[in-house]
DNA sequence: AATATATTGTTCCATGTGGAGCAATATTGG
DNA sequence: CCAATATTGCTCCACATGGAACAATATATT
């Protein structure tokens, strides 16, 4: 028996495959990162969402990834402690505080979304270049309509 | 500031997308699935394999689902305590023991199946029939290309 | 046959993670 | 200005989950 089996019979063809590459791509992928840097998948997420924009919230950071907002406190905390951003008091508003990722921060981000890209490239072995632009534009569709089926 | 802009400036954009549904689709699902049955993922992993092929040992679920096997065992003792399952110790090895779904877990399994096709469907809204085959046409390949990138 | 090795499934343990509730602060309404 | 409400970020707690080690049993090697 292989999992591939199932594939063809499950009622929910699309959703059961992206649990398979989550399963056995992403899943593995962030382990690996936990091993070789120490940081864990809301560390990751804080660090994508500060790398993408300066000046955030951790409120900020909870809205866009829908991270509960003790799990983004925690990683904001340990990132911290790492030197992968700074914290300023906001001077408008005292309870939020102002994030940053530092060059430390932003050099981690850089080489682990190297090492993300290249771990795709293997998992697109099988795609020539048209059917992955075909791809990233099909599932690009689905998730800009998240708000329609969210 | 929303997520979708993030999803241009990624250099895994497919991976990254998976990625996206799986945070706004997929466990959100499990966690629906969760207060509503009380089921959580690896005993759902189980109840599949066991409503694909009758008579599996907790052993050829771990190897092809590639869950270590302290999470199924755990999933086969409370599905066998849920009704879900029964266990009969193989006679050629009594190490083993030989699983199958009962009526109540395939009854289950199968609602919980047909929650996941309606979620689904909600989710492709912005496809039309081509594009999802198109779709799950693409993943399929990734997917059966698992030997060569895993 | 006897010992070494492999396999199956389990328990123990450390840790990641979400939900609920909380303190501090800000905002709104009378 | 004061009370009611909302917001921000945190701590506490329960629980899911993976790694490692373990007991029981089977298989391989001599």
């Amino acid at each position: 028996m292989k999992l591939i089996d199932i594939l063809d019979a499950t009622p929910f063809p699309i959703g059961y495959r992206i649990a398979f590459l989550t399963n056995f791509w992403r899943e593995p992928q962030l382990r690996q990162m936990e091993r070789d840097t120490g940081l864990i998948r809301p560390e990751l997420t804080v660090l994508m969402c500060l790398s993408f924009r300066r000046d955030l919230y951790a409120r900020d950071i909870c809205e866009v990834t829908e991270q509960p907002s003790n799990t983004v406190s925690r990683a904001v905390s340990s990132l911290e402690n790492k030197g992968c951003l700074t914290r300023q008091k906001d001077t408008v508003d005292t309870r939020r505080q102002v994030l940053n990722i530092t060059p430390k921060g932003q050099d981690l981000h850089d080489k682990i979304m190297a090492n993300f890209a290249a771990s795709e490239a293997k998992m697109l072995g099988a795609l020539n270049t048209e059917e992955r632009e075909t791809l990233t534009g099909l599932l690009d569709k689905i998730a800009r309509s998240v708000d329609d089926w969210r």
